[in-house]
DNA sequence: CTGTTAGCGCGTTCAC
DNA sequence: GTGAACGCGCTAACAG
C-alpha cells in the first residue's frame, strides 16, 4: 500500500532505457522514437508516475511558485482579487503559497523570510499601512503590492479618490446639499487618507460643507459613526467602505432616516441587502488579474516594473 | 544588484571551511567549535544567506508544504478554518499551497495531480457533494476532509444534527408551536440534507407538523423560500445557515412580520446585523486546528486517521 | 538521428 | 571538522 514515490531512474529501469530518455518523453522532446516513447508513456500511466517537482526545481532554479501575503482572510475585497490570481496562476503553471498579515508588520517580515527561502519566483502583497518600515528591496524586481505603493516598486493601486469623485459627482447632481461622509482614520493611507481628502476635495469643488467623521474598519464603527454623524437634516450620506455602510445602514433603517447612502465596494452582500445603495466597483478581480500578469512580465522584463492606477466604475 | 542567491558552498567557501560545516552550524548541530560557529554564524548574517528550503527537502524527502483545497475563497466558514490552519501550520514550520475547487469535481482533480507533483505531505480538503466520484485513495493517510466524510478516510465533520436540535430545542422550550425551516437541496449532503433530516426528525419529536423548503446557499434563495413558506400564522423559523438565515430577515423586516429566527452559523456579520437571531456556532476555528493536528498525526500514526464530530454550541 | 552517460543544482549525512 | 555520496530530474556532450 505504502508506494513509495516512483522516480525518473525507475520508470527508466522499467522500460530499460536511460533516465535521459524518460526525461525527453515527458518534455514532449521531438528526439525519440515513437515506439519507445509510447512504451515509456504507456509504463509511466501503469505506475502513475509523477515527476517531482521539487527536483525539477532545484534543477532549473525555478520554483513556479508565488507567495501572496494577504492582510486578512476574511477580507472580501481581497478575497476577490486573490481568486483571480489563483485562476490566472494555475493556467501559467503556478502554485501559490498563502499567508496572512494580519496587519502585523513583524509577521509580514517573517512571511517573507519564508518566502525567501522557499525560494518562491514573486510575491503579490496587499498593503496596509505601518508596513513603511519593512525592507523589501530585494524583492523589488519580482514583487508586486496590491492597495499600497512604494517608489520603485510595482503596485496596483484602486482609484480612490476616482471613487468618491465618482459618488459625489452623481450625488450633486441629484441637488444633494448635505453630503455627509464616513470612513477610517487617515493611518491607513488610501481607504482611510486618501479617500476622506477626496471627499473633502469634492465638498470644496461642489461648495458644500464637509461632515466627518472617522474610525475603523468594522461594521460597529459604521454605526457608531453614522449615529454620531447624522442629522435629521442630513441628506445623503457617502461610506468609505461596504463594510462602514452596512453598518450606518443599520442606523439609518432603525431610525428610518430619509438619506441617500453612496459606498464603496459594490459587495455581494451589499448589493443584496441594500440595492438602493449606490455603489462603485474598485476592479478587485482586474487587480488580481493584473498584478499576476505584472509579476511574470517582470521576470524578463525589468521595464515591467510599473505604478498602475485601476479604473473604478459603478456596478454594471 | 542582482544578487542571485547564495549557497551553501559559497558561505563554505567565505569562511574558509567544508560545507558540511555550515550545514552543521545552521542546524544547530553542538559537533562544531564555539569559535568556528560564531565565525560562520557572522558571515552568513552578513551576506545575508538563506538555506533553500527546495534543496533540503530534496534531500530530506520533506517538503513541509500541505495542499489546503478550498470550495470556495469567499466562504466565510472555511476561511474561518483556513486561519486556524495557516496559523497552526506556520508555527510546525509548514506552508501551505491554496486552491479552490469550486465545487468542481474536475478541477479538484486537477488540484490533486499537482500537490501530487509537489509532493505536499498532506492535503486538507473540504468537502462537497459530487466529489464522490473522485479517487483518492493514494493520499488515504495524508488526508483530512472537512465537513464530509469517506469510509477509511480521516475527517472532522459538524455536527449538524446537533446543532439543528439545538435550535429545535430552545424554540420548543420557548413555546413555539409553529417552526418552519429554510435549507439547502438534499444533493448537498452536511449543509443541506443532514440539517433538513434533523428538522424533521425534531419535529416528530416535539410533535410538530414540519414546513420547509429547500433551496440553493445564497441570500437570494433564503429571501424567496422565506417569502414562499412564510405565513401570519408563522412563530418560528430555523435557517440552515447564516446566508440563508440573512436572506430571510431581510423578507422579515420588510413585512413586519414577528417571527423568532434561528440559524446556523453564528457568523459575526449576523451577531452584527440581527443580534436577535438565535445563532449556534459549529466550531470552524476548532476544525481548521484539529485538521491539522490530525493531518500531522498521521504522518507517524495510522490510527491518527479519526472520523471526528465536532461539537456545537451557542454564541459565548 | 537516436539514445546514453555523466555531471549539475544544493543541502544533508556519514564515514574518515 | 571534512570530503564524498546522495536525493531526483535536467541537459550538454558523446557514442552508436
Amino acid at each position: 500500500m505504502k508506494r513509495k514515490n516512483l522516480t525518473l531512474k525507475d520508470i527508466a529501469a522499467l522500460c530499460g532505457v536511460g533516465k535521459s530518455t524518460v526525461s525527453l518523453v515527458i518534455n514532449k522532446s521531438p528526439k525519440v522514437k515513437q515506439a519507445t516513447r509510447e512504451h515509456v508513456e504507456a509504463v509511466i500511466r501503469e505506475y502513475g508516475y509523477t515527476p517531482s517537482l521539487t527536483a525539477r526545481a532545484l534543477r532549473s532554479q525555478r520554483e513556479k511558485i508565488i507567495g501572496i501575503i494577504m492582510t486578512r482572510l476574511d477580507s472580501a475585497a481581497e478575497n476577490r482579487a486573490i481568486r483571480a490570481i489563483l485562476a490566472s496562476a494555475y493556467q501559467q503553471g503556478y502554485d501559490a503559497i498563502l499567508q496572512e498579515s494580519l496587519l502585523n508588520p513583524q509577521l509580514l517580515e517573517e512571511h517573507l523570510r519564508v518566502l525567501e527561502s522557499r525560494r518562491v519566483e514573486g510575491i503579490i502583497l496587499f498593503g496596509f499601512s505601518g508596513m513603511e518600515t519593512i525592507s523589501l528591496e530585494q524583492w523589488q524586481h519580482r514583487l508586486v503590492m496590491i492597495a499600497s505603493q512604494r517608489p520603485g516598486f510595482a503596485s496596483i493601486t484602486y482609484d480612490d479618490q476616482g471613487a468618491v469623485a465618482l459618488l459625489m459627482e452623481q450625488l450633486h447632481a441629484s441637488g444633494k446639499k448635505s453630503v455627509s461622509f464616513i470612513g477610517v482614520e487617515e493611518g491607513d493611507l488610501t481607504t482611510g487618507r486618501a479617500r476622506y481628502q477626496a471627499y473633502l476635495a469634492c465638498c470644496q469643488q461642489y461648495g458644500l460643507r464637509p461632515q466627518a467623521l472617522l474610525g475603523d474598519l468594522s461594521y460597529q464603527s459604521g454605526y457608531a459613526l453614522a449615529e454620531k454623524l447624522l442629522t435629521p437634516e442630513s441628506e445623503a450620506l457617502v461610506c468609505a467602505t461596504d463594510t462602514l455602510a452596512l453598518g450606518a445602514m443599520k442606523l439609518i433603517k432603525e431610525r428610518g432616516l430619509d438619506i441617500d447612502v453612496a459606498s464603496i465596494g459594490s459587495t455581494p452582500l451589499m448589493t443584496f441587502l441594500h440595492p438602493e445603495v449606490t455603489s462603485v466597483r474598485l476592479g478587485f478581480e482586474a487587480a488580481g488579474k493584473t498584478a499576476l500578469e505584472m509579476l511574470l512580465a517582470m521576470q524578463t522584463d525589468p521595464a515591467a516594473i510599473r505604478q498602475t492606477v485601476l479604473p473604478c466604475s459603478f456596478t454594471a
